[in-house]
DNA sequence: TTGTAAGCGTTATCAA
DNA sequence: TTGATAACGCTTACAA
């Protein structure tokens, strides 16, 4: 038994009105083009039948869907709820949808995933990763389509960019631990994705500068709480006079420093913890944690704003964005 | 300066071959189905012009794109995560994608996600909330897509549904917390969603039955940890005999939890809190958090394989899921 | 104010 | 094994 659709056509409602489905297509766009009275009969007809736009002939003739696809690397991170809302803020307002896919942090899964969007016609894509898979680039050419990379700053962009520099908020946050006289910080990663990776390079150049020698507790596995504790009992094992940790986010540093309290090591006097993006979680410890605030609303709406320029045919001059980062004045410092 | 897109085609391809759109459409389908000679040349074009699918005529012609919508209430709970990850592992083993967009808990903008949805002839749609505008029932009538509502147990659900006794699971809680000699248990709710609203019926079914008064703290703002500090020091305020919190999440229950340790509030001696889905933060805090463990997961399984069974023909005999809830062991009770 | 015709890119069907 | 044709539902351009 396979479904029937009966979806109702433009056509259907014409037959109903006894015109032609073009001045029902007229009406759909703008009521005020077709003579009241034939207004009245189609609007009754519509609502009778229940009519759904079809957007999918626009597609096919215009190859144009009135959509911007964005692929996120997870849905549980509140940080690309924050990115979304952005980004939705400035779309809804020029009339485009968006459609949302996640790949896991994978690059592979990335490609699939980008060609089923643009299977789908999107006008536009936000990317929150900056490494893609060849076929991926060359899927990208093809499409022809504008592409902004968020979240990052890439060393060579496909097309625009809107991000952090988070080798260098990481430098700061490190900068900033080493002022207060902490020498034996450690880089606490899981998840090694890129912006794990550059935050790592900014821990090392701001250490090395110090001549203090860069250590990292390290693990492949997904962040979250508890494992924020896992690694600091593995980090109190292997370095014992560890008196700081900078963590690649705040999962990990809260997880860590839930951990100190019922472990009774003080926080920060024994040791320091700053973590990275500064969400609500860190405000309701005790102390507030420190921690690198990521503006990502602000970059959703920039992301947002700079492809529907490039959607209207606007020339961008300047195709990528550096948005500051500032870090937040919690107590675990 | 319009977009100009150059997408290459079906024809484009054949052109180049020295063939017709319909022997390499065939190719796309099934490589088999060519002449092994036909095969390597049209390979070979594909990849010289980075051909990427369409599948814009087909949802013209089949009205199917191959695709479930997921409307969601929100991007940063990850207890929605976890839905769609049970989700995709059963829609991705079927071929079919998932285009997930969020409503915020608003009627009103479900309806306008469901709209676009449907205009994208997604093949069938997964809901996340069981309160739905006039004009939504319509629509799905007319789409005559199968739907399944998840999460929750509609009571009259629009097609299929998969999810938990929330008002039930809300009344073990309770139970088990007054089984340990609470009294005076106070019920913390944010944003006046449904599943915090059956939670509440629940929570005051097992009061009540039990000679007690139910006292409800609440909010329409969204959860947050910082909010379960404000709606502690509320509680605290109101009701100073207070002994037990019953939170209609984690969030809540986790910033509760962590104000109490700041204000040497002994948990659970003096106060006991009991939060709901058994999120990871629970299992990081101390004592650890006891909560109501929701199985996301295979909710997500259970409904995409429903959908897909529909999708398939099967006829459904048992439309309504219920997914069985337990209770964590903490240390907060 | 309303109608006619053609076309978007693919696939089902029938034909060779 | 490959090709020709029509069809999906809408909108653009032109016509009445």
């Amino acid at each position: 038994m396979t479904e029937k659709r009966n979806r109702a056509t433009l056509q259907d409602i014409a037959d109903r009105v006894g015109m032609t489905k073009m001045t029902v297509s007229r009406y759909m766009r703008n009521p005020e083009s077709v003579a009241p009275a034939t207004r009245d009969k189609i609007a009754a007809v519509i609502e009778e039948l229940g009519y759904i736009q079809n957007r999918v002939p626009a597609m096919l003739s215009k190859s144009s869907s009135k959509a911007i696809g964005i692929v996120l690397p997870s849905l549980s991170n509140q940080v690309f709820a924050h990115l979304v809302q952005g980004i939705e803020r400035v779309t809804k307002a020029h009339g485009y949808d968006i459609l949302i896919t996640h790949a896991g942090y994978s690059e592979q899964a990335e490609e699939e995933k980008i060609a089923s969007l643009l299977s789908y016609q999107v006008d536009g894509l936000i990317l929150t990763e900056t490494n893609h898979t060849p076929r991926t680039l060359q899927m990208l050419k093809t499409a022809a389509i504008p592409v902004v990379e968020t979240m990052e700053l890439p060393e060579t962009p496909i097309d625009m960019a809107v991000g952090l520099d988070h080798e260098q908020a990481a430098y700061d946050a490190v900068q900033t631990m080493i002022n207060k006289d902490k020498t034996q910080i450690v880089y606490l990663a899981a998840r090694l994705d890129t912006r794990t990776q550059l935050r790592q390079k900014g821990y090392e150049r701001a250490m090395t500068q110090a001549g203090l020698t860069p250590r990292c507790v390290a693990t492949e596995e997904h962040s979250s709480f508890s494992l924020g504790e896992t690694l600091l009992n593995q980090t109190l094992a292997q370095y014992p006079d560890c008196d700081g940790l900078f963590c690649t986010n705040d999962d990990l540093a809260v997880g860590a420093l839930l951990a100190c309290k019922q472990q009774d090591i003080e926080v920060p006097k024994t040791l320091s913890i700053v973590g990275y993006n500064a969400l609500d979680i860190g405000t309701v410890v005790s102390p507030r944690l420190t921690s690198v605030a990521t503006p990502r609303e602000l970059i959703g709406e920039r992301s947002a704003t700079l492809l529907i320029q490039a959607l209207s045919g606007e020339t961008i001059t300047e195709k990528v964005h550096a948005i500051p980062h500032t870090i937040t004045d919690g107590g675990s410092l």
